[in-house]
DNA sequence: TGTTAATATATCAAATGTGATATAAAGAAA
DNA sequence: TTTCTTTATATCACATTTGATATATTAACA
């Protein structure tokens, strides 16, 4: 991974610490953190096809300040959020699914 | 779904209060749950044919206990554990995926 | 039986994630 | 430009999730 997206993930919140610490991430960890980036990537493409950051919000009972973090990437969003938002774009599991499998 | 199904997750922690209630849960919220209990059930596979939950807590700085409860399904428990659970045994994002795409 | 390993249950303080709100910034179109 | 819509950022009190600890239960076996 190179240092530009490790500063689009720092600036995000990511707790990623120095160069070296970064690079100290266990695979667990990179792959969860890339399970959220792919959700979160795949959040935002279905979502433009079909609402609003504030409707979406509003048909899962969140703020839509909470989902432009999640199609973001943001830190502070949890994989739980990530499923519901999908979810409420009308994503099926198999949707959910093929998008971590697709995960390097 | 039916009763026992039903009476297995209360007992769990799930607020799902009275059957009506349950019945009305949005088809968003049934799948959050049967995504949860699938990730719990594909743990709990892999885990037994190798390790014990205590070598796994500490595989992925967690303990024995919270481990029991992801395996047994308790709603305490964040996708976010049972995904970096499922890595901590060894499954790759497409194992997940699978497991996911797998509910109904 | 008794002893040990493994798992389940209960409790709790601390950390993390939450929706809400306010507001700033960016885009689109006049 | 100005106005309108959408998205991004900042803050915060509240709720949920966390690992830790203690302990109970269960399982396997000598």
């Amino acid at each position: 991974m190179d240092l530009d997206k490790r500063a689009r993930l720092e600036s995000k919140g990511w707790k990623v610490g120095s160069v070296s610490d970064f690079l100290e991430l266990t695979p667990e960890e990179s792959v969860l953190v890339e399970i959220k980036l792919a959700l979160s990537q795949s959040l935002k493409e279905r979502r433009l096809k079909l609402m609003t950051q504030s409707e979406l919000a509003s048909k899962m009972s969140s703020s839509q300040p909470r989902i432009a973090k999640a199609e973001n990437g943001d830190a502070s969003v949890s994989i739980e959020l990530l499923i519901r938002a999908m979810l409420a774009t009308g994503a099926t599991p198999q949707d959910i699914g093929q998008v971590i499998a697709g995960v390097a």
